[in-house]
RNA sequence: GUGAAUGUAGCUCAACCGGUCAGAGCACUCGGGUGUGAUCCGAGAGGUUACGGGUUCGAUCCCCGUCGUUCACCCCA
């Protein structure tokens, strides 16, 4: 018998249980923090049939593809052998397998169906520095729009939903938006820009590559690289200039709506608009965004892909979503000394997740000021409130006990347009929501068990406050009340 | 798929120009000491120097090949 080591494959990792742990560590921050942003987990299959691949992917995709078959039937085998094409292929991406799931029951899913993923997922690639042949990868997408409406406002808006969710996840493991940028971009508004330098709409796709790889590449290259691909001067001049002043001027496009938004959730200090972000996939049909850190490739990126269920067979449905893998992450936490060990380590990874039952339902009373307040308190809810002691520390670590005076929580609003507050109550009920908040004039809360349907009231205030430094802040009257 | 670097004990690394160079620290085992599981002392175990060829009187060191790892390119779903 021989006694020759197997060793495991080549871009693949042996967990042992501290390595497992760790991995732990960053999948319970997905699921926490997507939960907490009102994201429904849902899972498929690791294999997928390698035509799903083929209806959209690119050729970048199927050569790097682990294919699989039975080998139970020789007409198999021998059509692998002629073909090279296995019937079936372990999963390189979600998306696909997303927006057949989608299309599947699109009739009866709600508009709009906020869905995250976090599993294992496989290239054939060459390992590199933050790329492994088999990875995990969290995936969060907001399908559809509330009331099936494609406005601006409405993109911006689920657009925003994502991104946050990224941020919540980010702030959680102690990074800071002086550590990552989420940098943004939007391709309409870019392909608008490049009609304007020349570029015809069949010259999007190699534009848009170049502009992927502007930063990558010196001038000639590139130069030589658009010459070669016939795009006009104008074009190459843009993308070889070296000075980043002489960007073009998007305003007026979606952009303006995403970081509007985004400033009414508080995450605009990550955010900063770039237009050199272009996303390779061609699938890409308004906002861009990816996650940049110094000295790592990017973190998460992703992106709005407004006609890619209907290429699946659904029915014309926009969607936004974005991709993260652990190796990245992982190497990013490692560098920035954001990983626990030991105790800290297993005390982080005990610790319950976030509530899969909505726990706080925020709407407005009806006043239409107070819309913007529902989307700015839902955001401290989910963020949750540090405490001051903790704060103040010099050696405080994200993973500390005593880090929050008010937990993060899971915090939903309705996506129903209607004002009427007993419709948005049934909303909440239907939700299967714990808590109702309705917010009134000057910051007042109001709020309803939904369990027992009773009113709770401040034992000091009477009504409680939107404002988180007010000892009746309404986070802490629900976060206390378990 | 292309290019580069690298491979010495379980881990992290030494070994000047090819000539007592196969070593140290950590970890491990045994023993001593000690008023906690910390610190200290002693001993031990452990390598076909990735593998296979070649050059040489002699190779961890030079050359070729194979395999592995890493980094970058391609690509980024």
């Amino acid at each position: 018998m021989s006694t020759k080591k197997i060793k495991p494959p080549k871009g693949t990792r042996d967990l042992y249980p501290e390595d497992l742990l760790r991995q732990q560590y960053i999948t319970n921050a997905w699921r926490d923090a997507a939960i907490r942003c009102g994201f429904e987990e849902i899972a498929g299959p690791t294999f997928e049939t390698t035509e799903l691949y083929a209806v959209k992917s690119g050729d970048g995709i199927l050569g790097e593809l682990f294919q699989a078959f039975s080998g139970k039937s020789p007409k198999e085998v021998e059509r692998v052998k002629e073909t090279g094409q296995a019937e079936f292929a372990l999963r390189p991406e979600f998306t696909p397998t997303l927006a057949r799931m989608y299309a599947a029951r699109a009739k009866e899913l709600p508009q709009p169906c906020k869905w995250f993923t976090a599993g294992p997922y496989f290239r054939a690639e060459r390992p590199q520095r933050g790329r492994l042949r088999e990875f995990l990868q969290w995936n969060v997408d907001a399908i559809g729009m509330p009331g099936e409406d494609n406005s601006v406002e409405n993109r911006a808006r689920m657009d925003v939903e994502v991104i946050e969710c990224m941020v919540r996840m980010f702030e959680d493991l102690g990074v800071i938006a002086d550590a990552l940028a989420i940098k943004l971009n939007d391709r309409n508004a870019m392909a608008n820009y490049f009609a304007s330098l020349g570029i015809t709409p069949d010259q999007l796709e190699d534009a848009f590559n170049l502009l992927d790889r502007q930063s990558k590449l010196p001038a000639d290259a590139l130069r030589t690289q658009a010459q070669d691909a016939n795009l006009p001067e104008p074009f190459i001049a843009f993308l070889t200039q070296t000075d980043t002043a002489a960007s073009p001027n998007l305003d007026g496009s979606d952009l303006d709506s995403v970081c509007s938004v985004c400033s009414v959730v508080n995450i605009d200090p990550w955010i900063a608009r770039d237009h050199t972000i272009a996303r390779g996939l061609a699938y890409y049909t308004g906002t861009v965004f990816e996650a940049i850190a110094e000295g790592e490739r990017a973190v998460a990126g992703g992106g709005r892909y407004d006609n890619l269920i209907e290429l699946f067979g659904g029915p014309p449905t926009p969607a936004c979503g974005f991709g993260m893998g652990d190796v990245v992450l992982g190497n990013l936490l490692d560098d920035k000394g954001l990983m626990p060990t030991g105790s800290e380590l297993m005390d982080a990874v005990s610790r319950p997740q976030a509530s899969i039952r909505p726990v706080a339902f925020v709407v407005p009373n009806g006043d239409e000021d107070n819309e913007p307040l529902v989307h700015t308190l839902v955001a401290k809810l989910r963020r949750g409130i540090e405490c001051e002691q903790w704060r103040s520390r010099d050696d405080r670590k994200p993973w500390d006990a005593d880090r929050y005076a008010v937990a993060p929580m899971h915090a939903r609003v309705s996506y129903k347009s209607t004002r009427n507050l007993k419709k948005l109550r049934a909303d909440a009920v239907n939700q299967h929501a714990r808590y109702f908040v309705e917010i009134h004039a000057d910051n007042k809360v109001e709020l309803t068990d939904l369990d027992n349907r009773e009113p709770i009231t401040s034992d000091t205030h009477g009504s409680f406050s939107i404002d988180p430094n007010a000892e009746n802040y309404v986070g802490t009257a629900i976060a206390t009340r378990d």
